[in-house]
DNA sequence: GTGCGTGCAAATTCTTTGCAATGCA
DNA sequence: TGCATTGCAAAGAATTTGCACGCAC
């Protein structure tokens, strides 16, 4: 989700597009890590000083609400959120530097099928998260181990 | 992994087997819902009352060093614990009676070729939580739905 | 102008830490 | 007996809430 498309979901729903809003939103759309309310507060006091923590929470959850950021799951860091490009995506999270990507391409209905038989549930959801090394750090790790 | 398992791993270790292990891993392996430390705690208290949430919080990280414990992600109980009886198995949650079960039938090999193909990442670990219905609570909603 | 949204401060909740006493091996 | 482990109490961190003011619409 773009920041146009988050802003006119806001919109839609009757909510103000207030400073402390947009500035928020640009600091977790544009980030490619990972964020917890306090690293997103201390962001957004760069650019909006004024701006209280409270709010920064406020709209942190108001964004998850309408779908713009997804939280992930790390051992100790299980409340910071990520940027949600698409509507149904999942993260992969580079173990090295931290980066955040979003793939899409995820068919679990196999395993959902698997594991439906094998406990008997009725599968309707499910969270999804890889870790890994990104390329940039691949390359960094190659690198270091020529030179 | 069963009682037993659990505590070898702990004699392994060097670490002493005291009572309040023992209810803490009590309650822990016999419940089929997923519990907060509190939850542990509370429900702790009534075979051993004079044990403290210190302790709990304590012996709930070790348990799940030694693999007896995972956790389970939800919107917001990201800290709570489910038995793990499988040394690589995920959660299968029921959103109707909170019930956990484990399933081990995970091949996710085509989904993180897929996604590091998206992305570039070198994939090295997973983590994946299905929610669903148990089959207790299909067979619950369908006699509701007949009487 | 109206009322949603904000910021402050206090309250609340959850978790961790220091330390003397306890009890398992 | 020795030392890991415990429980208390206090500290610490993170998040939520109440309320008067300000600003987006």
């Amino acid at each position: 989700m773009d920041r146009t498309a988050v802003e006119g979901a806001l919109v839609a729903r009757g909510l103000r597009l207030t400073r402390q809003r947009r500035a928020v939103l640009a600091v977790v759309l544009d980030s490619s890590s990972q964020l917890s309310a306090l690293q997103v507060y201390d962001s957004v006091r760069t650019v909006l000083p004024e701006v209280g923590l409270t709010t920064v929470y406020r709209t942190l959850a108001l964004l998850e609400e309408i779908g713009a950021v997804r939280r992930v799951h790390g051992d100790e860091a299980c409340e910071s959120v990520v940027p949600a490009a698409a509507a149904h995506g999942h993260s992969v999270v580079c173990d090295t530097c931290g980066l955040v990507e979003e793939f899409t391409a995820c068919d679990i209905s196999p395993i959902a099928a698997a594991a439906a038989s094998e406990t008997g549930y009725a599968i309707t959801d499910h969270f999804l998260q890889l870790t890994g090394t990104c390329a940039a750090c691949i390359s960094d790790a190659g690198e270091k181990a020529v030179g």
